[in-house]
RNA sequence: GGGGUCGUGGUGUAGCCCGGUCUAACACGUCGCCCUGUCACGGCGAAGAUCGCGAGUUCAAAUCUCGUCGGCCCCG
């Protein structure tokens, strides 16, 4: 279901392919994130003209609202949110970490009040795969526990076994036919983080995911677990690594063998007005901008572009219009998108270096 | 001409009656920053007013008194 097509020669970098259910994905790939069951601010139609191949969903928050029933009785997420292609789905393992109040995690699940209402759950390892085996997902990520930094590397251990133990548990659940990731956590510990990766190798999944960072850990230190760990999963099986990032920690990661990627960073960052372009970030608010007619990155062929100026942008986001979140969520996810199919493009030329080092101006 | 009322950052207001806690508050606007498996069209911060002007009372005045200028309203 996974192979890698090329190697790039001067790096740890590779371009592959993921077969999946609902179609195929090259990689190294980015997968906009639709929590909710939509990219927020985008149509599917949009995000597959932007060149979209995968998206990601939540079972966490899908499961709270609307309920996996609903989507069940709807014929599954794809159908539910009409996106035809591949869907990956987190557990949520995050987000009962992150948000859910008082949560409670056992040795055989976690438990945890609803962020919306309060309500009490409990979810065991093998009630996250059936959630996700019902919303029809294409490739399912286990529970885990992810860790604040810092952490000690007592509870970093504590959490990084507890994952292991749920991903066994998992892999017993999973029973359709999708695709199942392991997650190697393990914080900022080295040898943490091999022997998690090394125990889930030993308990073969079809691909393997780096979480646990972007956590609020220095930038070097995610690049460091990016690229060890990368280093230490086997090769004809996709790294995943989980929320990142910036187009440069992507840019980064991928120079280390990391195949997937997501980020809430291009759809956020466009709500709230800042771009991505070939010459850096742009705030569009900024003043500079109120007369200036040029498009946001003029090298960008996305319908924003073609179409927008900073100027007009400026004006719909000092004016709380809707369209300019839109605009510039879509000129964000093409920029992401873009930048993927430049690596791939640099991967199968050999030259990933060199490509590298012009994006890091 | 007489009476009343109002005058506080760019805009709109609060505070004034019962002086000190006003190194003057709030909203919008302006300017900038942040956001990394999304409770996120969100979050943080900055600049900006010697409180129309002048005098007085008082230890102390945006706040009380008088005068003055300006706006609005009413009466002649």
């Amino acid at each position: 279901m996974f192979e890698v097509i090329h190697k790039d020669k001067n790096s740890k970098a590779r371009l592959g392919r993921l077969k999946t259910a609902h179609g195929e994905i090259e990689t190294p790939c980015f997968m906009p994130v639709g929590t909710q069951g939509t990219v927020k601010a985008l149509s599917p139609q949009e995000l597959k003209e932007s060149g979209a191949s995968i998206v990601l969903s939540n079972a966490y928050h899908l499961f709270l609202r609307p309920g996996t029933e609903i989507i069940k009785k709807a014929g599954g997420l794809h159908s539910f949110m009409s996106w035809p292609g591949p869907i990956l789905t987190d557990s949520g393992g995050y987000q009962i970490f992150s948000l859910a109040l008082l949560r409670k995690i056992k040795d055989d699940g976690v438990q945890f009040q609803s962020h919306i209402d309060g309500m009490k759950h409990f979810f065991t390892p093998a009630d996250v795969i059936h959630i996700q085996e019902d919303l029809g997902s294409d490739i399912i990520m286990p529970l885990d526990e992810c860790v604040h930094y810092p952490c000690s590397k007592d509870q970093a251990a504590v959490a990084m076994e507890r994952t292991i133990d749920w991903a066994k548990r998992s892999k017993e659940a999973h029973k359709n036919g999708s695709l199942l990731f392991g997650i190697v956590q393990g914080a900022t510990y080295e040898d943490l983080r091999k022997s998690c990766s090394e125990q889930l190798v030993g308990i073969g999944f079809d691909g393997y995911a780096i979480g646990g960072v972007s956590v609020g850990e220095p930038k070097d230190l995610t690049y460091n677990i990016a690229e060890l760990v990368a280093g230490l999963l086997p090769e004809n099986k996709p790294h995943y690594l989980m929320g990142v990032g910036t187009p440069e920690d992507i840019v980064n990661a991928a120079g280390s063998g990391v195949d997937m990627f997501d980020c809430v960073v291009p759809t956020r960052y466009g709500r709230n007005g800042t771009a991505f372009t070939s010459e850096g970030k742009l705030i569009i608010r900024n003043s500079p901008y109120a007369q200036d007619f040029t498009p946001l990155d003029k090298k960008c062929g996305c319908y924003t572009c073609k179409n927008f100026s900073r100027a007009y942008l400026r004006h719909l986001f000092n004016t709380d219009e809707m369209l300019g979140l839109r605009l510039v969520s879509l000129h964000n996810i093409h920029f992401y998108l873009e930048l993927m199919r430049g690596i791939r493009e640099a991967i199968s030329q050999d030259r990933f270096t060199e490509f590298k080092k012009g994006f890091s101006k």
